[in-house]
DNA sequence: GCGTGTGAAGGGTTTCACAGCA
DNA sequence: TGCTGTGAAACCCTTCACACGC
């Protein structure tokens, strides 16, 4: 029943597959059901009943033999997982079409996600509220970043200045950079990268398309 | 030097990072550089030398030994083997701030990706000018997206109607959905669908940064 | 000599089959 | 009986080492 984090590695493959069981997880409990099976979860979730269950079996035993799994307890434990119970506060770089949708998107602060900075080097656009925050200037970015204890730095800036961006995001103490910039970013080791380049997934969207 | 399509199956897991090589290659093209080899590639891409030579062997013979490949040889193979060619065609359902982002992004055309529909079941926004494309009502979705040959449907509405949307786009004609609904869409199996749920990318990104 | 292309080795993840428990 | 949790098998993908070509 324990959950065990760090005890032996977990793959990395299997971290967004949690992620996704959560999704579902969350949908399921507006209806009345209690519980649910793998093989119900795998229907639903499109990933086979084994790899739930050895995915979960990563973490600990949740599940009740011949019944499958609470619905509300398996959610806390998912939770649990992935380290979601204290609020995540998100800096943004960037607040051009993209960058402003993010700001006001609602969906976030009900999944521990916050903005708590918003930064541009347009002076225009400094001061302008942006759903919960102020648009700082871009030259106030490294004290910012530490008076608001920003965990995840978010950069939605154009091609040209993404690199510089992430530099300063780095200098600032940020550790996880989540980049949208459609440009490949260098960053030192220590430092959590992932993109989200929109053209690529319509590529391959296509491909996969073209070639099932 | 042919490029081998459809001869033996290759792995889902190369073409994002073909996908990738091609974004770097697209950013060499502006030095000076005439060639690269598969190691100083490596290190702009984050991935191994043998990765990248053992992706480029599925599709063909594109380097030369002792000198490695020619940059602007390589783009042009990169982009056959992704089948780039033509202009891809995408619609839009749900004009919100993020729907408004992407059809004002102006980086997909030069990426051979256009919007050429959008649609919105808000009467206040339809006839409204989106970057290149004018609003249309929800209702015209079928017919709009016959007309105007769209590839890809883009789903940007909220969690409530994304399953319907969904069921519209493929009713429509629809084969590759790209949904930003932060929720598990069912489709049929001949359907691709790629999901982008940007909470679960940065709840993804503490956990990794934080187990690192 | 340098760097690619590739068969073989290695590692890891998914699939399977079944023991064990409610 | 029904369904989980798990060692073993199968599979796939990455890594390696080296033969070959420039």
């Amino acid at each position: 029943m324990n959950i065990a984090l760090d005890e032996k590695k977990v793959s990395d493959a299997v971290i967004p597959r949690i992620l996704h069981y959560l999704r579902v997880i969350q949908q399921l409990e507006k209806s009345d059901k209690m519980t649910i099976s793998s093989e119900e979860l795998s229907k639903i979730a499109n990933v086979s009943a084994f790899q739930i269950r050895k995915d979960l079996a990563n973490f600990g035993k949740f599940g009740q033999p011949g019944t499958g799994y609470d619905i509300s307890n398996l959610k806390k434990y998912l939770l649990d997982i992935i380290g979601s119970k204290e609020m995540c506060n998100l800096g943004l770089v960037g607040v051009g079409n993209l960058g402003s949708a993010l700001l006001n998107y609602k969906g976030f602060e009900e999944e521990g996600l916050k903005f708590v900075a918003a930064f541009d080097k347009d002076e225009g656009k400094v001061g302008k509220v942006c759903g919960n925050v102020i648009v700082e200037h871009s030259n106030n970015l490294k004290e910012s970043i530490k008076k608001n204890d920003v965990h995840i730095g978010i950069i939605a800036v154009s091609v040209d200045n993404a690199q510089q961006v992430a530099d300063k995001l780095i200098e600032a103490g940020i550790f996880s950079i989540l980049n949208f910039a459609p440009v490949v970013i260098s960053v030192p080791k220590e430092i959590t990268l992932r993109d989200v380049d929109l053209s690529i997934e319509l590529k391959a969207l296509r491909y996969f398309s073209v070639n099932k």
